[in-house]
DNA sequence: TCCGAATATGAATACTGATTCATGTTTCAG
DNA sequence: CTGAAACATGAATCAGTATTCATATTCGGA
């Protein structure tokens, strides 16, 4: 892996990698091959999903791929990076004027299952990136665990929750929405999400202490 | 994937599908092929781990493999077993004469951390196998999540804990083992196993509220 | 209207790596 | 001792598939 071919005809790849579509027809393209990745990676996989099943998925030909796309690797990478995206937004947007912490938790995992139910695709995707693209993993996971921490560290000067160590439970608090997640999205568990949540989240404030 | 190839020599394929070695000679080159297997697929990965990189980790012709194993799949899907055995082990070994829930939370939290320290390679190769084997991996949660669920019932009957979704509960207690073991293992934090114990233990008990 | 840039095509290339196989070597029951 | 079963070897096969490339086609601005 990681044959770092250059060529890219005549499109400035960008600062950041990626090769821009200069007009409106090669934009909807881009997104057409980038969207199918996103089906066909999911189902598939990573290393089942051929460039063939996704130009195919697309509607395109093979060869075009490599007109937005300098390997099979880097649409994979984009994918964690809009994945991560997306759920950020997600949440930031569900939790945003909730001043309250442990209410705020309660909309933040609300918001986390109904985005991935809504996005299954997305979270194989960002399990499979732990082999695929280790780096986009690591960041996905810190980024979140980052805003984790400082939000329980202020919630704590607060007097909103009691003390703790924050990054301790921050994964903590992560690795209930992942599972809850996964049980719903890979395992198919139909419990509605609004009881998921108030079952956890009672576990969250008041713990199972009787 | 899934050739199905048949041949195996002379030596039996048991009902389980495992090939059986007849002599202890056969026997150590099987468990130093399984051994290598688990490091080599641990490190790399499922994709990056050539049938020769196991067989030259283990010591053997590449032609070996295939006198033990029917396929490359089929070593993984050994590893995925045996991973989930070794850990249902530990963590009923820990918990066995603790009578009380919230404290067997406690010790099987700890099992599972120290466990996992110890066996990072197996940590991987159970996350990849939503993606190789995903029967096996399906097999290694819900035999958890069962026993945990089934536990919580038993808890809450016994008035050790107060009553709520035993399902839901089990999965996001299972999510703050793997994710604190994820932090842990994948990504080297170093916080001493009891301190993180303590925190998560607190949290499980008695929640955040202050 | 016309041209160069952008976009699109799909066959050809190149390489990797799982699996097989023909051929030894070792073991052990009788 | 001895021959057949077990075990071991590593070179050859064989298929899949990422990537390239020579060749069209389309489009937007002058």
């Amino acid at each position: 892996m990681a044959k770092a071919a250059r060529k890219t005809g005549t499109r400035t790849d960008q600062s950041n990698g990626q090769i821009q579509p200069k007009t409106a027809r090669g934009e909807a393209t881009r997104k057409a091959i980038l969207s199918a990745a996103e089906r066909v990676i999911g189902e598939r996989g990573f290393n089942e999903a051929s460039i063939g099943h996704i130009t195919s998925e697309a509607g395109v030909a093979q060869g075009t791929f490599y007109i937005y796309f300098k390997s099979k690797d880097e649409v994979f990478s984009e994918l964690v990076l809009e994945m991560g995206r997306l759920v950020r937004r997600a949440l930031s947007e569900a939790t945003q004027n909730i001043e309250n912490r442990l209410d705020a938790e309660k909309a933040g995992l609300t918001a986390f299952l109904e985005f991935i139910r809504a996005h299954p695709d997305l979270y194989r995707i960002i399990q499979e990136a732990l082999f695929v693209d280790p780096e986009a993993y690591h960041a996905y996971y810190h980024t979140f665990a980052e805003g984790y921490r400082s939000g329980l560290e202020a919630a704590v000067k607060a007097g909103q929750i009691k003390p703790g160590d924050a990054d301790t439970r921050a994964w903590a608090l992560m690795g209930i929405s992942r599972s809850l997640g996964e049980r719903a999205v890979i395992w198919g568990d139909k419990t509605p999400v609004e009881d998921v949540v108030e079952t956890a989240h009672d576990l969250i404030v008041n713990g199972l202490k009787p």
